[in-house]
DNA sequence: TTCCATGTTCCGCA
DNA sequence: TTGCGGAACATGGA
């Protein structure tokens, strides 16, 4: 479920597992997932070079190399990282895998093949092209900013927060968890919402972000009161007791409860 | 078998 | 300009 914590995690398990190893081989088993270049320019790029740093905008997990490029990491809907010998059996499909002249091994296990790896020049022009918005945990996201970006947007609370090009990071589920915590229902507008009101959403995005990276990005290891693990039919609000709704708001499946969270 | 799913991107329509 | 809905991408699970 790769949304900001989640690639939070990632880095942290890429800084342990991969940095400062000599990358002696790249495989792609589909040419998609190694970004516009395809599989032959990445490991050209890769072979032979260290991973050196890492850093992460949004959904986006950045290394890079000890000559001073970059690689851009994508994880899509399904992706994660694996690390092990080299000698373990590749998966049948879906992943890249990097070679450590150690015998080590990362994979970027992706079974849908939604996600890429693919060398960039610089994080920041990427970010730039891609307009990606300001990084959810970025510490210049105080309230004044937020109201900022807040300002004139009528569209959903919901389709606001998930909206990469405004603040990167937030996707279907931690969304949910945001509002829930926000006590805000998905479809208020965001113009409806006064200062009191955006001064505490930020504040829970805030915290919910953080508090499921120290959580690991595991729903199940989330304090109680989250909504996150009860995202089922059929279950009911931590808070009230009341049971939950699935209502479709832009276009996905937002989870709440009609109760905590009243409808505009 | 059909529908749905955490991701992004494109298109057409108000 | 902004927002919205739908389709597409690929695959697996309920």
């Amino acid at each position: 479920m790769p949304e900001l914590p989640d690639v939070a995690v990632f880095a942290r398990y890429l800084e342990s597992n991969a940095l400062n190893r000599r990358v002696t081989a790249v495989r792609a088993s589909d040419e998609r997932l190694a970004g516009k270049g395809g599989a032959g320019a990445l490991a050209e790029r890769m072979e032979g070079r260290y991973l050196v740093a890492a850093r992460r905008h949004g959904k986006h997990l950045f290394t890079r190399l000890d000559d001073e490029g970059w690689l851009e990491w994508h994880f899509g809907m399904t992706g994660h990282l694996d690390s092990g010998s080299a000698a373990d059996p590749e998966p049948s499909t879906g992943h890249v895998r990097l070679t450590f002249d150690d015998g080590g091994r990362l994979d970027l296990f992706a079974p849908r093949k939604l996600g890429h790896i693919q060398p960039v020049a610089d994080p920041d022009a990427f970010i730039g092209e891609q307009g990606l918005g300001v990084d959810a945990l970025d510490p210049s996201l105080n309230s004044e900013r937020f109201a900022g970006l807040a300002a004139h947007r009528r569209k959903a609370v919901k389709c606001w927060l998930i909206d990469q090009g405004v603040i990167a990071g937030i996707g279907n589920l931690y969304s949910d968890e945001i509002l829930f915590q926000a006590r805000l229902h998905p479809r208020r507008r965001v113009s409806d919402l006064d200062q009191e009101a955006l001064e505490g959403l930020r504040d829970h995005m805030d915290r919910v972000l953080r508090t499921a990276i120290e959580a690991g990005a595991e729903p199940a290891a989330l304090p109680a009161g989250y909504l996150l693990p009860q995202r089922k039919v059929g279950a009911s609000c931590p808070r009230c007791g009341g049971p939950l709704a699935g209502e479709r708001v832009c276009g996905r499946t937002a989870w709440l409860c009609p109760v905590c969270q009243p409808p505009p």
